[in-house]
DNA sequence: GAATATTATGCAAAAAAGTGCATAACAGGG
DNA sequence: CCCTGTTATGCACTTTTTTGCATAATATTC
């Protein structure tokens, strides 16, 4: 039931059509929600016909027309309401971890891989997220409340990042090991 | 698809009931894997029918039967498959960040409040994950190899609040510091 | 000139997860 | 004796997410 929040959010921000949100929430809120295009225009149907948005069709040339919606006053009061709601935690599903629970049955390099994958991961996730903490938010102390909120999304993905990136040399330095005392 | 390698792997350390693995996917599992106990009641039905696992009746007086799962061949080839296949980054999502990307809608009172109640709760998991790191892993070096990497899974989960905490406190200081300039 | 990327939208089906309800017996505290 | 907690299982319904498919025009690269 939180897309829906997930949307109103990046709406109150400002207007924006599907297209938009979708670029959004895989740059800029990559660490907040993720979502597919396919489910963000589901999403926006249907909110609209809930009397949550307003849209406001753009027409373009050799495009198809852009839909630009914007929240409701009842979309306003319904994230305002969310917003007092106290949220419990994101359920935990870790693939990598499941993976390290059965890692037994596989041989410690092929383990090894994946890390390192996963690692690689992280580190262009980690340079992402601090090219837009570089773009956006240089200078936290004059910019106003809403983008140091903004802001304080994005240092939790920089910490997370931060965080298995150290955690996976942890992993690394066990496997090494293990490895060698195969050998 | 993935709830299904989460009880593989589970099993495969050893067999269980569902109301084991109930307990052990809120306990000792809880930042590897999240499932309710009518999730696994279902899949183990499910996988059984599948022909991936085996069940053991085990009759109780004055309780109902326990039925005992374990990992059938095919269940072991599976989960053998599965491991060697590279897997995706699980998808962020974090109602806590959308909140703040809402937040200028409501008082940095409420927002305090907030996240206080999750400081509390992140510090109660973390100790919750020393208390079995203390219980289960205390002697790292002499321990096989299964459990290291059993060990690692916790690391990463005492890593991630430990993270969060530290990412709270920021949090904290910047809402203390627009409360004051607001009064 | 052909293939690929970008802007812009969406439907339909399948898989996965969440929620409410239900049963059954014992154990322990008040 | 009643209420609550623990062990032990599960069905049915609903919501949410994922995945495959589809369209349409321009811009860019090979």
């Amino acid at each position: 039931m939180s897309l829906k929040f997930a949307v109103l959010a990046a709406l109150h921000e400002q207007p924006a059509t599907g297209y938009d949100l979708t670029r959004n929430f895989r740059t800029r809120m990559a660490n907040v929600w993720n979502a597919s295009h396919q489910q963000i225009y589901r999403e926006l149907s249907k909110m609209t016909e809930e009397g949550l948005l307003e849209v406001e069709d753009v027409p373009q040339d050799s495009r198809p027309d852009r839909k630009l919606y914007r929240l409701s006053d009842a979309g306003i009061a319904d994230l305002a309401n969310w917003l007092t709601e106290s949220q419990g935690r994101p359920p935990t599903r870790d693939p990598l971890l499941v993976k390290l629970f059965g890692g037994d049955l596989v041989d410690p390099e092929s383990l090894m891989a994946e890390i390192t994958r996963q690692r690689q991961n992280w580190r262009q996730e980690l340079d992402r997220y601090r090219d837009i903490e570089a773009e956006y938010f240089s200078a936290p102390e004059q910019v106003p409340f809403r983008f140091r909120l903004q802001h304080l999304a994005l240092r939790k993905g920089i910490r997370s990042m931060e965080s298995n990136l150290a955690w996976a040399d942890e992993v690394v330095a066990v496997l090494n090991h293990e490895i060698k005392s195969r050998s």
